[in-house]
DNA sequence: TATGAATGAGGGTTCATTCAT
DNA sequence: GATGAATGAACCCTCATTCAT
């Protein structure tokens, strides 16, 4: 009788708890979510979450990682072809509609969080080191297509690039009723003659 | 002979208590800041909190708006004379290092808090009208002036250099060691680009 | 100028402040009620209560005294000339409907209070021994008339029949829409069956 | 292997802290007695008492509930072949002392309660009405027996019954030194004589 | 006399976590 | 693995009472 369980099953069931934790969090917020609603959400009785995280502050961490890593990965997928600040914006260009943008407001969780946590900031920081890379090697690609301003240094640029995405979800939030395509038509255009080589300033 | 309550001191002792509670909520969260240290830090005993507002509720939503007029009272005392995009950004130009972006995070506490709470999200909205606004005549004036783009519709950029200006305070949680005044420049340039009126197009 | 004020206003304030304070704990209880509560009520700031009264306790009691000695006073303007159960039910025929029998329900929390409060016992039990003996002597003068039957023990009798008149505000609270009138008749019915001299028996 | 719950275990759980809380409420009042109190009293911890009941209110709604089913089961188990009078009592003759009625002073507390509290006044008057119905019978059968008056009309005589029993703790508290017999017989007579059929009315 | 600011203990309740089964 | 009973600290809030004015 094989005693040491399948160690995938376990990851599995892992990354579901982690998905039912992020439901909860959305819902309720970091600390408003508790354990108990956390193993409701995902079927599970209440004890048997210690099986698989030590605290509560541990799944929080492992949310953050888990969540931080499936957002910015569609910077990865990002199609080929496109113009660089498409590819740039490809975070936002796959999304449909203001509810695709829900899930984001997590987002706001940990940044609040991470002002104070330096475990949470030190998540948030190797993730974005890890996207700022993969934009700046975009940014540079397009320097040397001449489709990005030289003069732009690439590192500082991806940074802002950040920021600039991960604010659109605020904009459902502070204004009623805006119309999701035209905002992102908006932010791509500002974007984009951002990044424009500038003729003779 | 009874003295008549002096409604100016019970005023300002709720300011107080509201600032003492803005610096709690950032230490600790909406959540995480207990009303009991709340009144620690306003020197105050447990139970006289209550003297001043009904609840933690109606705390959090009074420091809301509160920081929230004094935070987008800056784009009131803009200094005249500026061209259009740094007025726009005066904001961010009042301050001198990422310290004095510090008090901003609560802003992220409450995007987080508007999406599950309909009176917060109602509070940010009213906030954010007023402010888009200010900014939207701003952006006509510059139009005027021909120092913007005629194309841009003012009300919809206005929305979108208010989430801008709100995402600045993300840089330095995402990154360490960012250089402020790098940082402010590259956004200003960024959004000068965006308004500046397009040469054939 | 006169320091000393007027103690006859001083009594009548103290009154008013005693009938507040039996609204409030008809209204919520005797614990339910607030001193906060009861100086609303009566129109005066809360610390004012505590130059009429040393505790809350203070007025519980005396409430409790000046109810009683109000309510049975009822016995004392009888009318003459009625007949024995009539004159020992004056109490509840001076009510015309189930509304005149609400201030009574306090007895209830009195008689709660009596069970484990040796002083609110003490209060009862004092204001039920006056009580005993006019009634008792009402008997006794039946007795003579030979309107009551001799048998009967007068300082039992009297001990139940301010039981059962007592009692008389439970039924609206037990039983929904229960005729007063009719009510009322059956009790007498039964306390004149009770007393009624027995032929031969 | 989980085991499943006993909800039997839970249940007789449940039945002790209600048991546990009369006491509680007993010494202390409805709202006198604290949650901490009962857990005390029951041998918990006090946050355990929530793993059973959902709030203090439905302990309190709970606990009478079980307190006036278990209090007029005493109808239900009356003797065969008694006279109806003492049927009626059975309640009361099941005791053999003050001592045995202290129990009953909940009553007054519920009684209290009843009078403002919805819930409370739904609880009673569902209890009563049982016991009403059970009365009811009694008297009927009496009736047909020839030994209650057929004048009197059963329901309403119920109703009455139920207030003279339930007032019958009122005699100690009111009364020092009561002799417990000879109240009981004495009210056993007054129920008798107001039962008896009437001659020659 | 009269006010209301102020206190601090204690109320009901929640919750992360542990543990026997 | 899996359950849910059990704990106890902490949370928000209420309240009788005191006191400077």
């Amino acid at each position: 009788m094989a005693r040491k369980v399948d160690p995938e099953k376990h990851e599995e069931k892992r990354l579901e708890l982690l998905e039912a934790a992020h439901r909860c969090f959305l819902r309720e917020g970091l600390r408003g979510a508790s354990t108990a609603m956390i193993c409701k959400e995902a079927g599970i009785s209440p004890g048997h979450l210690y099986h698989y995280f030590p605290s509560k502050v541990v799944i929080v961490e492992a949310m953050a990682e888990d969540y931080l890593r499936r957002l910015h990965g569609y910077f990865a997928d990002r199609p080929e072809g496109a113009d660089t600040s498409t590819v740039l914006l490809s975070e936002i260009w796959s999304m449909q509609g203001w509810g695709d943008v829900d899930h984001c407001r997590i987002l706001f969780e940990l940044l609040a969080e991470a002002g104070r946590n330096p475990r949470i900031r030190a998540i948030l920081r190797e993730n974005t080191r890890g996207v700022r890379a993969v934009l700046s090697q975009t940014l540079r690609a397009g320097q040397a297509k001449g489709e990005v301003d030289a003069g732009l240094e690439p590192d500082q640029v991806a940074a802002m690039l950040i920021a600039v995405v991960d604010a659109a979800p605020m904009l459902p939030l502070m204004v009623e009723g805006l119309d999701f395509a035209a905002s992102r038509d908006l932010l791509t255009l500002m974007v984009r003659r951002f990044l424009a080589p500038q003729r003779e300033v």
